[in-house]
DNA sequence: ACCAATTTGTCCGTATGTATG
DNA sequence: TCATACATACGGACAAATTGG
């Protein structure tokens, strides 16, 4: 049951509607999140599994004794939470979140855009994260992860002509090297670095046609480099490869101490 | 108005009610996921500034030509992200997502606990990104910075004797070391091992007490160094400072190698 | 400090399109 | 194919809390 919900009469029940009987702590919190709190709740304590389904929104009304409207209220709440996810067939399963691909990246890099953060504070961190990451793949790079990022190469190599693709397949390359690193705190913190930062390599290659041939070959060198644990090669290919996107930011006319676009980054987020 | 929403009939309507007319695109998304999509444009465009109210529920449903539930399960997605917020009088107005003291930091730690990070992952990444943030602070470290990070030192010396509170203010200094680096990208990246890292100290500390005063030469040392401008120092202290808490956790007993634990980083969690 | 109007929180009943079996 | 179950959406209602005179 959520809170006093169980015995609340029939229409709304607030804070102190409770006071005949005994001193019930006042509510305070909507019903709505109490429900969402208790859904929380148990799916991290994990009596609640991923993939597990959630019953219907009936079953939920019965089992809280709450009317449906507040039920739905909840499920928006643990929907834009990631913790819920409705399947093809529109049912409730317990979700666990995904930081790439899925929404969180997103929020992320929304609120940084939000903030109006400069493209330099961008360029310092994605520098310095990316230094991180290739030097954590050096020791944790898995023969597959090799795989993938050649691969990767290969497909920007193929697409060279297509500055949009380009920069899809370089934000891709990143987040490949992140992981590489086999580790997925750093992951995390990697995404809205490279969410924000690589998609603006598309406007900048169509300005700088030859700057797409530097970016395969500082790419090749890196993967090369982790192949051969080459700690040095790697880290100075990662600045190369970064410093390149900074003057192809700058010929292209764009000041680094500007914030990011708003309206660019929203029609590049939301393409996913 | 939200997609056809305007023109529909008194009833549900679904994919195909409108075909009588025109061949019209089929909706497939929800009424209240428009409804938020569309009001998330606005203020991300910035046509809706923080601070704005965003008017009563009756207003948007006239707006949009929606039903009130559904314009509230659309306000709960907003809710959540961070978009939208109720202040005092529980009006809605259009806020700015805060990544610290806010629900986003606590979403990423809460994907990380669900993905079963371990703490040698977590240990990794924090060591990692606490070098960078004091690498960044060393250049872009503000006097006001620098007198946050000496009073928040104090405060801990008083504390000495009470581990809890010096847990707290440990998580707090590492989270000035990334306000001090002036970036908010890296803080961002920094939130979910600081949320997540740190709060062990408690325990570690009740157990073994001598720890405290290791832990606040180590920060005073930080902030010396970051005075100085000593980049070496930092370092050197920032990774002796981690390698202390790593020491502590492996003797009180823990596996670096095991999950973050679910149970105990929800009671910290829910302490926000 | 009281009262009236507004607004939010919650509940009820119903209709419709769609997915499942 | 058809029936049923379920999610989406609608309308109307009332209690409590807040606001403004």
């Amino acid at each position: 049951m959520v809170g006093t919900a169980a015995t609340a009469p029939k229409g709304g029940w607030g804070t102190m509607s409770e006071m005949s009987e005994r001193f019930e702590r006042i509510t305070a919190t909507p019903a709505y999140r109490l429900f969402a709190d208790a859904i929380e709740s148990e799916i991290i304590a994990g009596r609640l599994r991923p993939g597990e389904p959630l019953g219907t929104e009936a079953e939920l009304v019965k089992q809280f004794g709450v009317n449906r409207s507040t039920v739905r209220e909840g499920i928006r709440l643990l929907e834009q939470g990631g913790l819920v996810h409705r399947d093809s067939s529109r049912r409730l399963s317990v979700a666990l979140p995904q930081y790439h691909h899925d929404r969180l990246a997103s929020r992320m890099s929304r609120a940084l855009i939000l903030h109006e953060v400069t493209f330099r504070e961008l360029w310092d961190a994605a520098m310095a994260l990316a230094l991180v990451a290739i030097d954590l793949a050096m020791t944790h790079a898995t023969a597959e992860a090799i795989v993938e990022l050649d691969a990767n190469v290969a497909l920007t190599a193929e697409a060279a002509g297509d500055a949009a693709r380009v920069a899809e397949l370089d934000t891709e390359f990143h987040r490949l090297i992140g992981k590489a690193a086999h580790n997925r705190v750093l992951q995390l913190a990697l995404e809205p670095s490279n969410m924000l930062i690589f998609p603006t390599t598309e406007p900048i290659l169509t300005t700088i046609p030859e700057g797409t041939g530097r970016l395969i070959d500082a790419h090749r060198q890196i993967v090369e480099a982790l192949c051969r644990r080459d700690r040095e090669a790697g880290r100075l290919w990662v600045e190369r490869h970064l410093r390149d996107w900074r003057r192809g930011f700058e010929r292209t006319g764009h000041d680094l101490d500007q914030p990011v676009d708003r309206v660019y980054m929203q029609s590049v987020m939301s393409r996913l």
